[in-house]
DNA sequence: TTAAATCTTTACGTTTTCTTTACGTCAAAT
DNA sequence: ATTTGACGTAAAGAAAACGTAAAGATTTAA
């Protein structure tokens, strides 16, 4: 890795700092810890770290107030860590800025994947617009948003306005949970109210037509309370 | 018959005007002047010839200032016309968006030679960089051009004017799908409002013409919602 | 000037899409 | 084992979008 990605870790919970330290070390990362709100905030402001993975249970600081202090200044990628426990406090975190979470107990593989994938598509950088690409690939299904185009296999398919959107809406951020009220606020605007049964019936249209088996997805996944996923696109 | 070529003449010296006119008209085409940029302007919005005759001297805008305009909206073919060759002047004229640039006094052969050339080159329809192609095909249809012909099996086809607009402006961007309101724009111009039931009965019309079965198109599709979408072009 | 062709508007039936309702399934928790 | 909540799916009614015929309006050609 060149150069070093810096990862800061907010984690009050010393065995889970050492143990995601040493994981990370060992993969090129130059990382610092925090073991409180407080001083992750304030790492934060002065070490501009390109990822935060930030345990949402700390002791002096509530984790939603931590995601919403640093997007006041910062569009950094914030990896959320929570307990199983605590499974709806995940969407209102993502809700509030946050990219990506995981939870707790949580394996070496899947933590690294995650770091990755927000690194890549961590918006840090972009101003403005975001420039995609031009044209989403994953497997069989490509989408060419430029001509307005979806196959499966080199097969046209159709897909309704709103089913088009919603496809086009996860293609793009690809990789990355779309919590339903973001998607239902992009997609419907904001003055639906939040019921997601028009989101489900629209999903599973989708799936009939790009999936070979709905019920064992290949390309659109549930993350269950959250939201959905799509596949990252290959290229 | 072919439908006629539509041209635009601006221009303020009434002399210069009737020797054009006639010289137009006797070659077929249909041709409507302004003798004032604004009314150019105005003409060329809702008339949207298929070519325009601009003289950079007249009295009330700017020439320049003219191009710039047409060229917020407009991909028509533009010739200037100049009475000084002034290389700098034509070079602007040219970088502001004009196709040809052609310098009092002229004789009308050379008029209608710079004019055929515009019409042949100015796949004006044709986005970015498409390369120029100078005949669409698709199975049994096929448009020419230059010759500004559509045949279906070798059969001639009538079409009108717009029709032939219509239908070239999707050839030429084949594969792709065409917004209602990019079609109307390109068509009828930037001030027409945005109601498609004209666009309706046009593509309707044409259907019945290439068509075998309207119902169940294999040149021209609608994306519900969206706009239409021609077949790619065979080769 | 008159007839024909073209363009635009109006009206209406049909198809497609959108939304809601009802119900079934699965997994986690009691 | 039962309950509960979340999700998926089917189907039906409502709404929107589309295509077509036909009647004016306008332009063009004879």
């Amino acid at each position: 890795m060149n150069p070093k990605y810096s990862v800061l870790l907010i984690e009050d919970e010393e065995s889970i700092r050492s143990f995601i330290s040493t994981t990370l070390k060992s993969q090129g990362y130059k990382i610092t810890t925090a073991a409180c709100g407080q001083e992750g905030l304030h790492l934060c402001a002065s070490l501009c770290p390109d990822i935060i993975l930030l345990d949402l249970g700390l002791p002096d600081i509530d984790g939603m107030t931590i995601i919403a202090k640093l997007r006041e200044w910062s569009s950094t990628p914030i990896i959320v860590i929570s307990a199983r426990s605590h499974e709806q406090e995940k969407a209102k975190a993502l809700d509030l800025g946050a990219d990506d979470y995981i939870t707790k107990p949580f394996g070496t593989v899947e933590l690294l994947a995650r770091i990755r994938t927000s690194l890549r598509h961590g918006n840090q950088f972009a101003v403005g617009n975001t420039p995609y690409a031009p044209i989403y690939r994953h497997k069989e299904l490509m989408i060419d948003y430029d001509k307005h185009l979806v196959t499966l296999a080199g097969e046209m398919i159709h897909l309704t306005q709103i089913e088009y959107k919603l496809i086009t809406l996860l293609a793009q951020n690809s990789g990355k949970v779309l919590t339903y009220s973001y998607i239902m606020e992009k997609i419907w605007g904001p003055y639906i109210d939040n019921n997601n049964q028009i989101l489900r019936v629209n999903m599973a249209n989708i799936r009939r037509k790009i999936e070979k088996n709905p019920a064992t997805p290949e390309h659109v996944f549930t993350e269950i309370g959250i939201g959905y996923r799509m596949a990252e696109c290959e290229q």
